[in-house]
RNA sequence: CGGGGCGUGGUGCAGGGGUAGCACGCCACUUUUGGGAAGUGGAGGUCGCAGGUUCGAAUCCUGCCGCCCCGACCA
């Protein structure tokens, strides 16, 4: 491709306040942006989305993957089959077609291969199988965000498994682990699988493969001495050893004007988490169903969960309660706790069944009371974890401290089990000839946010720098100067370059050196080429990696020393890809049993 | 949806009652050519939309729309 022949250009700057991955990406001509979370690609961002393309082609067909292609427009009808039209809130985009049919904009895609297995699977010699897909995806997200980090309209990649039975399905769930671990290498990032929340999609197991980065919006909780990983949403940190000391009465206590944790903390001379704290929220259990209060009682020092209190409550919209929903059932903010309240459900953090003798609130202005104990003073309070993991609090697994860190969700598997195939009655016979669900998987990979993670990971302040497996060329062409036999080089090596298969964007528009070095920096080609008068002179041409120092070769040896130079970048990342992978095979079999 | 901010040539911004400006980019010519060249000349904007106030609105008021950032959602 010449520069002067190409769709689009780079741009001097961006926009302030967004991410240096979007910046650049922007600027550098990439990706233009067409409405909220809704992005065109350049020729550029186009063709490294095709390399990511390609390498999860790769990826999936190696695991026994058969892509496939559904319809991104769906009947709302099979939507309402597995009970998600009522479930999932307005990210579902709903419409009716000319005939008032409902209709769905596609935000996944279990409906419709539980559908298809319905019809294309009748027998145990059907089975197990993979399929997926490379197409687009549209959620109406609440707020899209740091460009291409999280969009509205995106193109993933989702697969699915179906299987006979958990066996299988704990099989092809380990052969995706291993996938995705080649693919966040293969596209030079590094990433980490951890435990997570099922959310809209049910069942059970389900893993998150997360790019660690500071402007990462997930909070994830690692223990550094065994390994163990999970989202904060998930992570259940080792519950302390229940107190023994006697329940003392309760006694109320004055605290004039003491309306939160750290007021009452001091007042009272107690560690806050010596405090049960109480934090009401509006919770819908379905989109026909009124709402109602949820008390959530955690430890003072610690934050509720809203993923943990969700799923404890089966929420479908969570929201905190406003001043007159909590007025309305006795309470009273700032004193607030199960004592006194009716019809409230009260749902507590285990570790306050563990605690005696704390001091919560009086549900009276001014006044809390010592001595609480939940298992006596709120016994119809139901347990469950509620509390974020924090960092430095014990490890579930070993006597280990785990860590906080942020991270981008670049793509996640889930172990469905049968709800779809029961659902959309996908089965099978089996050898005996009897009935039996279909058991599915699923596993969901970003590409736009792949592209972006990549850019976030690999730049520098002159511009991108992307792994050789998804740059849009291999590499950069300069031809500096006007001068005759400069151009008539860079022309033939260009075409020798073409002619032999190999990328390049060529530089060939009449403009300064400068401006084509510091485009091909913000470009970020991993290789540049560069025929000058300086370099003629020095016998040749002259080769310099994105991030390397420069050298000259021969001009009759450019092409090969060029080719050799890409298979070194090539090899390169190969060779991280197997020392990235062995650490990899060890956890698949610690963590999800025997490796296959 | 709650909170904050912003909508002015292609991009990034300034202006803030008297009819629109800067830098970059773009076009033409000349001179330049190894790190975002110089000169000369030029093109390009219903100032997000609608209504109102005013002799006069990009500017003030009201409403709406859009976009960004922070929170509840997710690839």
């Amino acid at each position: 491709m010449r520069v002067t022949q190409m769709f689009g250009t780079t741009l001097r700057s961006a926009p302030e306040g967004e991410l240096v991955s979007h910046q650049l990406l922007l600027r550098a001509g990439y990706i233009q942006q067409l409405a909220a979370g809704i992005f065109s690609l350049l020729p550029l961002g186009a063709r490294s989305m095709e390399k990511i393309r390609t390498i999860l082609r790769q990826e999936m067909d190696a695991i026994g993957g058969q892509e496939i292609s559904m319809p991104v427009v769906h009947p709302g009808e099979i939507w309402r089959r597995s009970g998600r039209w009522d479930k999932v809130d307005a990210t579902l985009v709903r419409f009716q077609d000319r005939r008032g049919r409902d209709m769905a904009l596609a935000m996944t895609h279990e409906e419709v291969v539980a559908d298809l297995t319905a019809s294309q699977v009748s027998s145990y010699r059907d089975l197990p199988r993979i399929v997926y897909q490379i197409q687009t995806k549209f959620r109406d997200e609440p707020r899209s965000r740091g460009g291409l980090i999280r969009t509205r309209e995106f193109v993933m990649k989702d697969a699915y498994s179906l299987d006979r039975d958990e066996e299988g399905l704990g099989r092809a769930y380990r052969l995706h682990f291993r996938a995705y671990f080649r693919i966040a290498s293969r596209a030079g990032l590094p990433v980490a699988a951890v435990l997570s929340d099922v959310g809209m999609m049910g069942g059970r197991m389900a893993h998150e493969f997360m790019y660690l980065s500071d402007v990462g919006e997930d909070t994830l909780i690692f223990c550094a001495d065994c390994g163990y990983a999970a989202n904060q949403e998930v992570a259940e940190p080792r519950l302390p050893e229940p107190e023994t000391e006697p329940e003392l009465p309760l006694e109320e206590v004055e605290t004039p004007s003491a309306t939160t944790v750290a007021d009452v903390s001091r007042l009272l001379e107690i560690a806050p988490e010596r405090i049960s704290k109480s934090v009401a929220y509006w919770v819908q259990r379905a989109r026909d169903q009124e709402g109602e209060l949820v008390l959530a009682l955690v430890p003072g020092n610690s934050e509720v969960n809203l993923a943990k209190l969700r799923n404890a409550t089966s929420a479908l919209e969570l929201r905190p309660a406003t001043a007159e929903e909590i007025a309305a059932s006795g309470g009273v903010p700032g004193y607030m706790s199960p004592l006194g309240l009716q019809g409230v459900t009260v749902v507590a953090d285990e570790v306050l069944a563990r605690r005696r003798n704390l001091v919560t609130g009086a549900n009276r202005p001014g006044w809390h009371v010592r001595n609480f104990n939940l298992l006596r003073d709120a016994a119809d309070a139901r347990l469950a974890r509620l509390a974020s993991a924090q960092d430095g609090e014990p490890c579930p697994n070993c006597p280990g401290k785990l860590q906080l860190r942020r991270g981008i969700e670049f793509g996640n598997i889930f172990q469905l089990g049968t709800d779809y195939s029961r659902a959309m009655g996908a089965t099978y016979a089996d050898e005996e000839g009897r009935e039996r669900l279909v058991v599915m998987g699923s596993y969901g990979i970003g590409l736009g946010r792949m592209l972006a993670c990549a850019a976030e990971e690999h730049h520098d302040e002159r511009g991108l720098a992307l792994p050789i497996s998804l740059a849009p060329f291999a590499v950069a062409l300069v031809a500096v100067g006007g001068r005759e036999d400069v151009r008539a080089a860079a022309d033939a090596l260009y075409e020798e370059m073409v002619a032999f298969g190999i990328e390049v964007l060529y530089d060939d528009r009449d403009i300064s050196p400068g401006v084509k070095f510091a485009d091909a920096d913000l470009r970020g080609m991993p290789l540049r080429v560069t025929i000058s008068p300086r370099s003629l002179d020095a016998g040749g041409v002259e080769l310099k990696r994105r991030s390397g120092e420069p050298f000259v070769v021969t001009r009759e040896h450019a092409l090969g020393a060029i080719r050799e130079e890409l298979g070194l970048l090539a090899a390169e990342l190969e060779a991280s890809l197997r020392h990235r992978m062995e650490p990899v095979e060890q956890l698949i079999s610690a963590t999800l049993g025997d490796p296959s």
